[in-house]
DNA sequence: ATATTATTTGATAATAATTATTATTTAGTA
DNA sequence: TACTAAATAATAATTATTATCAAATAATAT
């Protein structure tokens, strides 16, 4: 697998050692690509790594956040979700699924960017914008798309 | 105070009864403005409220948000809190504050709306779209502002 | 004003998500 | 191959939140 072996340099990149369970770890949320949660993590990696435990999940898991291999998102139904993704893109939420999609559109991007390098920013150094959309998906079978 | 009595009339138009408590509760997250979290707005009613437990915090937050009279914000340090403004607005978060601040520009705002105005849509209803910025605070003494 | 009734509250217990502890194991290096 | 610092498994503890239910109260009708 050639994925593992990329994520295996991604932490060594970082300073952490390349444990077993950091590569299923992390290999899992990249993977599963719905920004799981930590137990949806540990369930999905069980059949495979029975002996990996919960709290090795939760360990590993905000390791590879603050080393900057993932990104956290919280969401209101109060548990954290994870996302490999970690370009400056935005989520769209749907409330009644509770799913979490990404959004990311170029010219979004750029009209936001744009806008605030005109701004003065005072006291602050900005580390990411994102645009957050909130909504319901309407047919549950379908998938949502704005375009 | 034409606060309360203010108070008083947005829940009676929600069919809410007009309690003691959801006035106390009410009106303290409107006069913390810095998004408090249910334990912040416990200790803040405590001293003239002894008697408003903390169970009823949370419930009464949790009617609030339920009738739109607040809303609900999840942050990353894993506790939601509670906003009294209502429009479509944004929020600065300070990763090492763990402040949260209001963020509203007229142009920003139109900008995102005139985008998505010409998109299309497909499978979502749209509840709100708003824009995060995390950063960091640099000095702490000092606000933070974007002009 | 008083009685009625459905809601709400306070006190408390329970649950869910996450973090801490520590003996044991392991990755990276000598 | 041995060494050592770091990571893990198992478990306990903590934190945030929700549920339960008897007692209290707001809104309404009398």
């Amino acid at each position: 697998m050639q994925k593992l072996t990329n994520i295996k340099s991604q932490l060594k990149e970082a300073g952490l050692k390349a444990t077993h369970q950091r590569l299923v770890i992390m290999n899992a949320v990249k993977e599963m690509s719905d920004h799981p949660s930590a137990e949806k993590v540990f369930s999905s990696i069980k059949a495979n790594n029975p002996s990996i435990s919960l709290g090795t999940v939760y360990k590993t898991l905000e390791t590879l956040v603050n080393n900057g291999l993932l990104a956290k998102v919280a969401t209101r139904e109060g548990q954290m979700r994870y996302d490999p993704r970690l370009d400056n893109h935005g989520h769209i939420y749907l409330t009644n699924t509770k799913e979490l999609v990404d959004y990311y559109d170029e010219e979004l991007d750029t009209l936001i960017i744009d806008f605030f390098k005109r701004k003065r920013v005072n006291n602050l150094k900005i580390k990411n914008i994102s645009v957050r959309i909130n909504g319901e998906k309407l047919d549950s079978n379908k998938e949502v798309l704005i375009k």
